[in-house]
DNA sequence: ATTCTATGTCGAA
DNA sequence: TCGACCTAGAATA
């Protein structure tokens, strides 16, 4: 379930769990045995969250621990000795605690240069207060490339996901085939500063919620529109449902391999 | 028992 | 644009 949101809570919990405590480690799956190996006994500094990116620091160790959950991953926190279930790449525990690490797409020993260049490429992340708008705005005002496609490259913008984008589009009413360079800065700003909002509430709650209280359909009278992944939400995954604000049905389609969910009334081209 | 699907990314064609 | 890859749970047979 890992956008961005996602692994900025986790890196709060992993630095909560483990921060400060010498922790055992190892890979009972096998693929990360070399690197577990090597940060075994160690004691855990602090976790950071880059986007979708996960990083972390060992106390005497140059290299930083670099986790991508890709879309099946997951890192799962739970008490003490717990049994090995499934396929756990990384396991990392105290006596209190365990943490299993399974299906990631990344999870490798980066120098810190190799870090460095990891978090130079990336855009700008709406869950860092050091994130630069500009930064995502620049490439998007220069590029004749759909929006839909603009905000899910990681290189634009860090962090979201094809959740976030579906909300995000339908929250400001934005056509996912507009073209960034046809989008105007002042939509943008509003944009930016949504998402901001929108993704520190799902780090604190773990889940993606969207819908302004307004469009609630307890309000409306109708059941709550909960998602599969545990938000209310205005289109994603709604396919055929009637739009929470104009009653159309959501369409959807594939776009650039990703599921686009969107109103076509709502959206339309300004 | 098998197939399908998923909040992701990369690299080949 | 497409397949490959990582895994688990749901859907289908």
């Amino acid at each position: 379930m890992p956008e961005g949101h996602t692994l900025h809570r986790l890196a709060f919990e992993l630095t909560e769990a483990f921060g400060g405590h010498a922790i055992s480690s190892s890979s009972p799956q096998g693929r990360f045995g070399a690197g577990a190996a090597r940060v075994d006994g160690r004691v855990l500094e602090r976790t950071e969250a880059w986007g979708k990116h996960l990083l972390i620091d060992f106390r005497g160790l140059r290299e930083r621990v670099h986790i991508h959950l890709g879309i099946y991953g997951s890192f799962v926190i739970a008490g003490a000795e717990q049994p090995v279930v499934g396929q756990v790449r990384w396991r990392l525990a105290t006596g209190s605690t365990t943490a299993d690490l399974r299906g990631p797409t990344v999870c490798e020993l980066l120098e810190p240069e190799a870090a460095d260049a990891l978090i130079d490429r990336i855009g700008p992340d709406p869950l860092r207060a050091d994130a630069d708008p500009e930064k995502a705005w620049l490439r998007i005002s220069s590029s004749r490339a759909p929006i839909a496609t603009l905000l899910m490259d990681q290189r634009v913008l860090a962090g979201v996901g094809n959740v976030y984008r579906a909300e995000l589009l339908f929250r400001h009413r934005v056509d996912p085939d507009l073209a960034g360079v046809d989008l105007d800065h002042e939509t943008f700003t509003a944009m930016w500063a949504d998402l901001s909002t929108l993704m520190r509430a799902g780090v604190r709650t773990g889940r993606i919620d969207t819908v302004d209280p307004e469009h609630e359909p307890e309000a409306m009278g109708r059941d709550p529109r909960v998602d599969d992944h545990g938000g209310e939400v205005y289109v994603y995954r709604r396919t055929g449902q009637p739009c929470l604000v104009c009653g159309t049905a959501v369409c959807t389609r594939v776009h650039a391999g990703r599921n686009l969910f969107w109103c076509p009334r709502c959206q339309q081209r300004r």
